[in-house]
DNA sequence: CGATACCTTGATTCGTTTCAATAATCGTGG
DNA sequence: CCACGATTATTGAAACGAATCAAGGTATCG
């Protein structure tokens, strides 16, 4: 359909290294605090006693399909994405599995662990990652030393808490095609938080694996993005999407009927009447 | 259908104080720092200070109706409900309302504040409630002298985390029938945990509520609640439901059809198969 | 290059919503 | 206390949307 642009590759190489957090030691990459703090967008502490320079985080790959961490496995710390993709997936009684979140670059990982001491979900790597050990135990010690990075974290919770509850509201309310726009919308925030294009980009789950986040079969997925490519609005190849109107994806509600559609071909959807307003309020993350 | 049992009354009453925490100081409800670690089931701090005795938290009435906070409102303070029964909502851009949770005895209301200093979401009585105030500051002051503490906070939010998972799941994943199951064998977990009857209880919601909760219309709850009142599992009159099979309400994935039914009145549901082995790993908040 | 996983599209079925009408319950004031 | 309107609940019929079943096409990987 549009030519393969260079899309963001969130694949660990040599030269995407140099824009990561993290430096060689004895073999190993390591971040100090500092750089743990500006990776999850949180103030680092504000005093820098000598002390604080020492701590260190180690840094782990992980290969594409690789599981970080498997459900029931003793919880001992947390993880954060300083490249890659994830997903991390909820398996019920009969074995299906939900997928619950999709993290990337700057997201925290493995909080389910905290309340059991038991990870009630599982994070597999969907692309080659590297991510930044973080032992809980050090983590609240350090939390005495620096009060901002305990509140900090309790930052990070409630955020989490509130994609959630967003999350909640969209499977309890909108329609399949407001599902996959939402989702759409969600994915070039965030890629344009990390730096890469906001226009382009490739998914890299399956269309299964969408379906299964925003509560859909795959088949309905792929109808949808369809839809959606032939009234303009995106641009679909495979896994690569172009976002033509990220405006009119962010305020869809439902899509003309195919039977519609066919009569009228301008694409006038119904979108939130009014449209126009700023977004400040829409949550950054879906 | 059956007669009114002596149901829950979450209603404020002289009698009912005396279970609850909380002392009189000039003419307010007062708890200390034991109390309240009790009521939300975390350990107490084991050392004791003879300056732990003197924390207290302040209590505050709401009537029926009254919001306790609304969306937009800066944050300060938790709330740690006490007795009675709430709702919390979010409201999307179109001004539709969705139910995200029915707080009742040892919830904790308000964290959603934390990351944006702001609440998100508004918390209303369903109830008269009394509630006991935690300001936020407080709380992680006293986290740095009891550290059980600052763990259980976390402890406690990753809870809600949790909670807010599965409810992800149950949306992307149930019919209305299982939807609506799980939900009252939720509220049959939490009455029983707070001591009341897990077989016969009232709900405080409507239909309406219900629904917007579970992601339904409360014509289907209504009718989903009908299907299972047929079929023998539940007793339904008003707001007033008898648990009358809460394993098979647990293993529930979808009814026989109506048409099935008519023919084959016996109440053979298409449930788990392996529906006889512990509910252990099923969590006790839906 | 072949096998496998993934994606697209169509036809049909099924479940839930929507629309509508009736009934029961609650609160309030005459 | 009862009548009243307002809210809430039940139930039916029809319309709609997404799931399911099915087939063919396309990328991907060893």
């Amino acid at each position: 359909m549009f030519a393969t642009h260079p899309t963001p590759s969130l694949q660990e190489s040599p030269h995407s290294l140099s824009r990561e957090a993290g430096r060689q030691k004895n073999g190993k990459l390591w971040s100090n605090l500092a750089e743990v703090c500006s990776l999850l967008r949180i103030p680092a502490p504000a005093a820098t006693p000598s002390a604080g320079e020492d701590v260190l985080f180690q840094h782990v790959q992980f290969k594409t399909g690789q599981r970080i961490h498997t459900i029931g496995q003793p919880f001992e710390m947390l993880y954060i994405v300083n490249s890659g993709f994830l997903k991390t997936v909820m398996i019920d009684e009969l074995g299906n599995e939900q997928v619950l979140s999709f993290p990337m670059k700057s997201d925290l990982l493995g909080v389910d662990g905290i309340h059991s001491r038991f990870h009630t979900s599982e994070a597999v790597a969907l692309s080659d990652c590297d991510l930044i050990l973080v032992p809980f135990k050090k983590l609240t010690s350090l939390g005495k030393t620096y009060p901002e990075l305990e509140h900090a974290m309790y930052g990070v919770m409630s955020r989490e808490l509130i994609r959630e509850q967003a999350m909640i509201c969209m499977l309890g309310t909108l329609s399949a095609e407001g599902r996959v726009a939402r989702f759409l919308v969600s994915l070039s925030d965030r890629f344009a938080q990390m730096g890469y294009s906001h226009r382009i980009f490739n998914l890299r789950m399956t269309r299964h694996e969408i379906g299964s986040y925003i509560g859909l079969t795959l088949e309905t997925v792929s109808r949808t993005l369809s839809a959606l490519h032939e009234i303009g609005w995106i641009g679909v190849d495979q896994k690569t999407i172009e976002i033509r109107d990220l405006n009119a994806l962010r305020h869809l509600r439902r899509l003309p009927t195919a039977r519609a559609r066919k009569e009228k071909k301008t694409a006038v959807a119904t979108i939130a009447s009014h449209a126009r307003h700023s977004d400040a309020a829409q949550p950054a993350t879906l």
